[in-house]
DNA sequence: GAAAATATGTTATATTTCTTTCAAACTGTC
DNA sequence: GACAGTTTGAAAGAAATATAACATATTTTC
């Protein structure tokens, strides 16, 4: 027995009990709003007892009720329209027993599907706006995060001028701070181990009254009265280690959302830099930036 | 106090405690999966006690934590919290407009799971024991892929000594090439504008008889005979630019691996390491390290 | 139609989850 | 720096939720 919660119980329909069928089936019917039920409360809705509901849950491969809410909370249900094709065999060799890799990756997809919802809030076309019209960019980021803001910095170069990472070391930090109020926006990368540097620049952005988004993880706190806007991306899966590639990929939605918003004016701009970096570090091949024309 | 309960937490968030704050801020965040949570699990996540869940809950109106689920059933009872309904709701809103974002969402998915498919093969785990057990490690990546080799070097850190990031400015390139052939391993992150540096420093490696693994883009031609490894990664989706993103998976799962190899005899070193950080960078927090204990 | 097997419910117990109480820590004020 | 007020967490108790054991009902098999 494997595949997704709901799989399990569309599979079981054909050979089950009265009564387990009707739990299954009702389950199936009311999926949204199973993580709100206990075991009584679903028993009481479909009129079996206490015992059956968990007895049910075990048959068909949960340790509980409880275990089979946790599985639904990871489950990213069956996408028959999606790459599920690899997706599935990949979960059916991790459940043969290799690892709890799969797992991971269903939160992985789920933190990207969170990123691109995010992609269509209003202030995400704010803030892309922003990044678009602003004389200057200023974007930073502490600890492990440095090198997320350098990326989002390198991408973001590319289609503009006047992009700086912010640095402790550098002055750039005063550069900020000096610049007027709708000269310049910031763009903070923060997550888990937030650095006291992030909270008090995003202090003093506020008193230059320079507009700033962050972006974070869900366990940050402050800021929500600090910023302007805040992203939150989701980091846990169940590596040991947190996750900074749903923050990536917000950085390049970002990055081609501005892309859009400035149009093919900027073609030119990006030939240039592509040219510029050649020549220092080497690479000779066409020059007509990184992908572009990948844009169907 | 009225409204929904996302109005309420927001409504909190101006004047309550600090972890008052961080509670409805994780609430926030996480909205959707807060049905699965428990007080406790919320309390332990948020890094507040249990009781405090329970006051603040009470605080903004509700009996309890409890109580606040039933709400939450309320407001968004139908609303989708399963992955697959997200993914096609999000399908259905993007169709109408032109801009291709769920495409590009199903394409980065598909790049995800090839992530994990390669962290399948043997040559991986060769690559993770050998990144746990030789004596230095030295990453580099140019351009674009110097922010993802630096926050590979950050990660790796914390889970052992002699991580270098290679620079063309420090001496560390030197170094590299000068350790003996058991002594040093190196990683090099590349993509796309594959630069000439990358190409004589996996040659020059390669002399010196250091073992060399390639982490680039399906486009690199070259590297196959100059490398021992080598992990293609999807980076074309079909934004205007280039994703990162699931290179940054791609690290993660490495020093994922790592940490399992390696086991539980690191726990030590990143506690110290974690209190260096704090130390310089002034957060004050538990010191327990990034994510440790989030694994299942 | 009776025996065996299976399924279900009742009651009692264990476990988890939440709340209360109280003391310690922190904050701001004089 | 001491005081009052507030905030917070630890421990213990109360409520809920889930499991186990056993008894009853139902179905299956012969």
């Amino acid at each position: 027995m494997s595949g997704s919660v709901r799989q399990r119980l569309s599979d079981c329909l054909a050979n089950a009990s009265k009564a387990d069928k009707a739990v299954a089936s009702f389950m199936l019917a009311q999926l949204n709003s199973i993580p709100f039920e206990t075991a009584a409360s679903l028993a009481s809705k479909v009129e079996v007892s206490e015992p059956t509901v968990g007895r049910f849950c075990r048959s068909i491969g949960y340790k509980s009720f409880k275990n089979l809410k946790n599985h639904l909370k990871q489950d990213i249900g069956d996408r028959p329209w999606l790459i599920s094709d690899r997706l599935r065999d990949l979960q059916r060799r991790t459940q043969a027993g290799e690892d709890q890799l799969s797992r991971g990756l269903e939160l992985e997809i789920g933190g990207l599907v969170a990123v691109y919802e995010l992609a269509q809030t209003p202030e995400w076309k704010r803030v892309v706006k922003r990044l678009a019209e602003t004389p200057a960019v200023f974007v930073t980021g502490f600890q492990t995060e440095r090198g997320m803001a350098q990326i989002f910095v390198n991408q973001l170069q590319y289609l503009r001028d006047r992009v700086h990472l912010v640095d402790l070391a550098g002055g750039n930090f005063a550069e900020l701070l000096t610049s007027g109020s709708n000269q310049s926006c910031l763009v903070i990368f923060e997550a888990r181990r937030y650095s006291r540097m992030a909270r008090l620049l995003a202090q003093d952005a506020r008193k230059a009254g320079i507009p700033t988004t962050l972006v974070t993880d869900p366990f940050c706190d402050w800021g929500r009265d600090l910023v302007d806007e805040v992203f939150v991306v989701p980091t846990e899966f169940n590596l040991f280690w947190e996750s900074t590639a749903q923050m990536a990929s917000l950085a390049n939605l970002l990055v081609n959302g501005v892309f859009i918003e400035l149009g093919h004016t900027v073609e030119e701009r990006m030939d240039y830099i592509s040219r510029l970096y050649s020549r220092f570090t080497g690479y000779v091949g066409d020059s007509s930036g990184p992908s572009v024309g990948h844009q169907t």
